[in-house]
DNA sequence: AGCACGCCGACT
DNA sequence: GTCGGCGTGCTC
């Protein structure tokens, strides 16, 4: 493509609707192509964009010319521009929201103002000048931002003016070193991988065979299809996984395994290292940028076989794609919950799509939406109904809670049938697992005489007692308040302990089982880095006889071959606002249950509930996912839920509560008013169900219909309808997990 | 997203 | 009276 055009369009990192048109300079003049990265002036600075287009007359007058090209060959290949196009589209973004989502930090932030010490000047205006002056001097060239944290709040940005005005110091936009040495085309060294021996691949069962064997000739010559694999809890999904990705290693393709964040272990990744020993690269949130750079290097460069990495790897710049597995298809951390709102696993799909290449899904309890696209021929279902070297399925028991009248819940965390089934499994030197899905020693706190509540200042939602800490804290923003010894309202002294979590749980059974080894897995105790590694290494070692936890125990690491499992209290998922408690509740169920019993030990999974009846226990107790999804359907179907209708999530969100409201009303007014090309239901507006967050009010209105364009063509009238402003931002979510 | 321009409370 | 808060608008 050398026509030699006289413009480029280049998608920058902000959230424009459309490229921007800058001019090829002389210099520059044949040797830009679509994917490269450029530099490109943008208001006052200087940023990284991606070359999207050329153009031969420029639709505006005045634009700007590149600065400089980044890259010798292209970066971003077509089928990647491809993606985020879609992304953009779907998502309801700018090209430049999807590329900042997509590509490491590193590669965007570009020129930064540089100070340094120019000479001592005539005069200086004041002590502060002086001051600042001879920072600058002594520390060599920095920041802006650094100075101002040497001298906060004196005006740092002035003084700087007037010493430049003086000549004392230079304010230059300097690029940031690794700007440079991106261009130079030097490949990074490899990593050299601790010699991990290639692990030998066990005997396959006969379905393991079965199902590689009828996926054979897609890894082999490649081409477009969905797989859902459907496996039970131990029935070597990963190995599947791991042959199908030789194959395609073979054909001297890639692979691109995708995880839930929390599942990306250093078990999974010696796994890998294992079987592909030097050729893995892995993409996390915990890398550095810089880290993640070097990595994305590697990937881009054809110097691995393997990219292992959460929801965003799905943008990991893998050349030839021969493969894309999503494990855990069903796990709520593929959606991005900030930002472009994209969804991990369906663009994992897509992306198989574009390079046509094949996608394996992979769960023991499938997504109703993943199911029901296998039902209707969209994807191929595949099963894996046993379990490896014929173990059986552990045995579910459902206990009501309610039956112990005369109690309350601080008396019944463990139901008589738990409890002696703990003791009995400590006497036999086995191993428990005991899980409730929320953090914390007590929800909330509320005096015992006027029933004031502790609520968190800046949400609205109760404050979460932790013991540890003595402290209360608020889940969704972190607010820390020490605990108080009397009621701020009526001065009372008796503040009583509400509801209960996993550090409670972790107190309880220390009281209960005075001889047991008791450890605790949520994310209080795993924050600090290797403390998760290390919990699970005692575990493993058989150091700990009970280890309480939360989701962070049914995925990530695998902590099997335990003979008794104990749901503290499924409801806590079961009643949120959500139509997907359900399903959620079911899937959790199934995920802990099927730790139990991989060992020669059969394995027994006691779960305690206030609901006995409710089906999703019937059909989880019986491990009978194709069951369950026929139930779940049917409500969905009669209330119009995914997969049978879609969603599309609109909140505004604002500091003054009753500017939110009022654009909300107006919003959903204007929205009702339009022409649409397939009828939609606009439901709302309401308060979201947490009405305030970080001190913005939320208000929310729910699309709902069959037709995705016409959804889709809403949500972006909603966009257009609702100013740019700050006072009230508009966020649009599609396909939608947490309403909230 | 940054960054600059432009109107209202606590200080040299 | 200023300094600096962040609300608003723009970026080829």
């Amino acid at each position: 493509m050398k026509t030699n055009p006289r413009f480029v369009l280049v998608a920058v990192p902000a959230p424009l609707q459309e490229p921007l048109t800058y001019a090829v300079p002389d210099a520059l003049d044949g040797r830009l192509e679509v994917g490269m990265r450029v530099l490109v002036p943008l208001s006052r600075r200087r940023v990284t964009g991606v070359v999207v287009g050329f153009q031969r007359e420029s639709p505006v007058a005045g634009v700007k010319a590149v600065a400089e090209v980044l890259d010798d060959e292209v970066l971003l290949d077509d089928a990647f521009l491809k993606l985020c196009r879609w992304a953009a589209d779907y998502y309801v973004a700018s090209l430049g929201e999807v590329l900042a989502a997509a590509l490491p930090p590193l590669l965007r932030t570009e020129s930064r103002l540089v100070v340094a010490f120019a000479r001592e000047p005539e005069a200086l205006h004041g002590t502060l000048d002086r001051e600042v002056l001879d920072a600058v001097s002594r520390r060599g060239p920095t920041t802006p931002a650094a100075l101002s944290r040497l001298f906060p709040r004196r005006g740092v940005k002035a003084v700087l003016d007037r010493l430049a005005t003086a000549g004392a110091v230079t304010l230059e936009d300097r690029l940031r070193g690794h700007v440079r040495e991106a261009r130079r085309k030097r490949q990074p060294r490899p990593e050299k991988t601790a010699g991990a021996a290639p692990g030998g691949a066990p005997v396959l069962t006969g379905e393991q065979e079965q199902v590689l064997r009828s996926m054979d000739q897609r890894l082999r010559q490649g081409g477009f299809e969905t797989v859902l694999l459907h496996g039970v809890t131990g029935s070597g999904k990963t190995e599947v996984y791991l042959q199908a990705m030789e194959q395609v290693r073979r054909q001297g393709r890639q692979s691109l395994i995708l995880v839930p964040e929390i599942a990306l272990t250093p078990q999974l990744l010696d796994r890998l290292e294992g079987r592909f020993p030097g050729d893995v690269a892995v993409l996390h949130s915990g890398l550095t940028p810089a880290e993640r750079w070097r990595h994305w290097w590697r990937i881009a460069h054809g110097a691995v076989k393997v990219v292992a990495g959460a929801r965003s790897a799905v943008f990991a710049p893998v050349r030839k794609l021969g493969l894309i597995v999503v494990d855990e298809e069903h796990d709520y951390s593929y959606k991005q919950e900030e930002g472009v709102r994209y969804h991990g696993r369906d663009l994992a799909v897509v992306r198989g799509r574009i390079v046509g290449c094949p996608v394996i899904l992979g769960s023991a309890t499938p997504s109703v939406e993943s199911y029901q696209n296998a039902r209707s021929g969209r994807y191929r279902m595949l099963e894996l109904t046993e379990r490896v070297e014929a173990r059986p399925m552990p045995r579910v028991e459902i206990v009501d809670l309610k039956t112990r009248p005369g109690q309350t819940a601080a008396d019944g965390l463990f139901s008589p049938p738990l409890l002696s089934a703990l003791k009995e499994n400590l006497e036999l030197g086995h191993q428990s697992l005991i899980f409730l899905n929320r953090r914390g020693f007590a929800s909330f706190l509320q005096c015992w005489s006027c029933g004031f509540v502790f609520r968190c200042p800046r949400c609205s939602i109760s404050l979460t007692f932790h013991l540890g800490r003595n402290s209360t804290f608020c889940h969704h923003c972190g607010f820390r308040q020490r605990k108080a010894e009397a009621c701020p309202e009526c001065g009372n002294l008796s503040l009583t302990e509400v509801g209960f979590g996993t550090e409670r749980i972790e107190h309880e059974l220390r009281r209960l089982l005075p001889k047991a080894r008791i450890g605790r897995m949520d994310r209080d105790t795993t924050s600090a880095r290797g403390a998760q590694e290390r919990i699970f290494r005692s575990w493993e070692k058989g150091e700990l006889d009970v280890l309480v936890g939360t989701q962070m125990i049914a995925k990530g690491h695998d902590v099997g071959g335990v003979t008794l499992v104990g749901v503290v209290l499924a409801d806590s998922s079961l009643n949120l606002p959500d139509f997907r408690a359900a399903e959620k509740t079911f899937q959790i169920i199934s995920q802990v249950a099927g730790r139990a019993g991989r060992a020669r030990q059969p394995g027994r999974v006691i779960v305690q509930t206030l609901v006995p009846g409710h089906y999703c226990f019937d059909h989880a107790q019986i491990h009978d996912y194709p069951s369950f999804f026929a139930t779940e359907t049917g409500f969905r179907r009669e209330l119009g839920y995914p997969p049978f209708q879609h969603l599309v999530h609109v909140r505004l969100d604002g500091a003054d509560e009753d500017k939110v409201a009022a654009g909300a009303r107006d919003l959903a007014r204007a929205l009702r008013r339009e022409k649409l090309p397939a009828p939609l239901e606009i439901l709302g507006p309401a308060p979201s169900p947490i009405a305030k967050l970080r001190n913005r009010y939320r208000w929310q209105i729910l699309l709902k219909g069959r037709s995705r364009p016409a959804l889709l063509a809403l949500a972006r009238r909603a966009v257009a309808l609702v100013p740019k402003g700050r006072t009230t931002r508009l966020h649009v979510d599609v396909d939608p997990y947490n309403m909230l």
